[in-house]
This record gives structure tokens, C-alpha cells and sequence, in this order.
DNA sequence: TAGAAACCTGACATTGACGTCAGAGGTAGC
DNA sequence: GCTACCTCTGACGTCAATGTCAGGTTTCTA
């Protein structure tokens, strides 16, 4: 499929599509004219790397992982950066749940006192 | 207790903490000189502020909630806010788990390829 | 009462993942 | 072959949370 496909197909924007090619973790066929042409499986790849950038991981470290990611094989040092990866997105877990906790609680005491017929934000 | 004070306390720098005051989400009282002097109690707000940042909430909508953290009384515009901050950090929490997953399962294959003593990254 | 250390304002710089635009060429339906 | 749409490269713009620097004032310590 050409760029415009893969862009509708994975919810990413042409644009973003090119940036990943530039960071070197998209790379495509390319027609005679120059046209990018991408297997199916680039739908994947496109949503692994967004699933990774949520995470906070930045190209460079996806680039770094991707091959390992794809053959399952790592060197130690690779190994390491997976797991340094592993450990900052459980934080980020353990924080989001806590933020959860406050966002639930102001919640309630809002609802509350909404109950109570207090009001808020006047003016 | 001074703004270097605070930021030493919280972790964050000093000039992230002015810029706080200047989005407005960290109000401190100043000394005639116009240093700026904050209570204990800052120590936990900016710890809040970060919570919500490292949510992926906005200064913007940190702004908007704030009071309601602090009175427990919201708007029904506020509350709607609140219920989507919500829902984006459930969703977040839950595209980190599967995030968790991936790398896992990466982890793990590259664990079995160190095992079957297979090398990775050659050069 | 020095001098260091902390603080002030203001302003420009940075970073990363894109948005957007210009100008030119490719592709597909009729 | 025309026309509409897609794609190309290259380059500058954006946004948000800071970093950093300059030039000046305030506070602490010896």
C-alpha cells in the first residue's frame, strides 16, 4: 500500500509516517518514481511505535530496540535499555493509578457536594 | 520558606516553579523585597501539579481543577473535565499495560535467545 | 561589612513529534 | 490526454515545559 493507505489504515498522519522513516524505524519499498509502497505488516510496526512514544520512549530508543523487537534476540546492552524500559513504564503505571486515586476522590467530594446543593464557581 | 527551598523539597527546579506561578497553579505570598515565600503546604500542591503533568494533563486544565481539588466543589463544566481526565488516564494506564506486555515478551525471547546462546548485534 | 549565595525579571534557546506550506512530479478514472 | 488526487522533498512553524543567560537586588555568613 502507498503512505496515504498506511496513514488511514493506522490513524497516523502522512507526515508523521515520513518522521518515522526519518528516525529510521519505518523504512519502505520504494516505487521508480520514489513513492513509498509498505507491506501489511507495516500496520504494526506503525502501531508499535506509537504504542511506544505513549510510553514515553523516544526514537532513538525504539530504534535501538526495534531489531530485537522483530528477531527476538538482544545484546546486553540492549537487554538493559528493555529493562530500564520495563521498569519507567511500571512507574508510570503506579503513578497514572495513583493520579486515578486523586482524580476519583475529587470526583466524589465534587458529586457531593453537588448532593449537598453546594455551588461552585460563582460568578 | 524560599523558592529554592521548595524546589529542593519537591524535586523540581526553580524556574519550573516560577513558571507554575505564572500559569497561575502555584500562588505564593511575597516578602516586601518580592521574594517569594510559600507555606508547607506548596510542597504537596507543586507534587500535585506534577501528578497531573505526568497525566498528560495541561497547565490549562490543571488551572481549571485546581480549586476544586482544593474546595471539593466543582462546576458541572468542571466535573465533565474531571470525568475525561479520568477516562484518558484509564486508557493511558491500560495502553501501558499492553505496552508492559510487549516488552515482557520481548524480554523474555531475548532472555530464551541468551539461553540457546545465540549472539545479537554483531559489529 | 564584605562577599558569597540566593533571588528577581525578562528574554531567548531547546527538545521532540509532528503541522503546514510551496513547488514539482506521479497516478488513476474518464 | 485531462483532471483530480496523491505523493515527493525541503524547509520553516508550533507547542509546552522547561533550560539558560544577563544584569541587577536581597539575604545570609564569616
Amino acid at each position: 500500500m502507498r503512505i496515504g493507505e498506511l496513514a488511514e489504515r493506522t490513524g497516523v498522519s502522512v507526515r508523521a509516517l515520513r518522521y518515522y522513516e526519518e528516525q529510521g524505524l519505518l523504512t519502505g519499498e520504494r516505487s521508480q518514481s520514489g513513492q513509498r509502497h509498505y507491506p501489511d505488516e507495516a500496520v504494526d510496526r506503525v502501531r508499535l511505535i506509537q504504542q511506544f512514544y505513549a510510553a514515553g520512549i523516544s526514537s532513538a530508543s525504539i530504534l535501538e530496540m526495534l531489531p530485537c523487537v522483530v528477531t527476538g534476540v538482544a545484546s546486553p546492552e540492549v537487554l538493559a535499555t528493555l529493562h530500564g524500559h520495563r521498569s519507567s513504564v511500571v512507574r508510570q503505571i503506579e503513578e497514572l493509578q495513583e493520579t486515578l486515586r486523586q482524580l476519583d476522590s475529587v470526583i466524589a467530594g465534587a458529586a457531593r457536594s453537588h448532593e449537598s446543593g453546594v455551588p461552585c464557581q460563582p460568578g
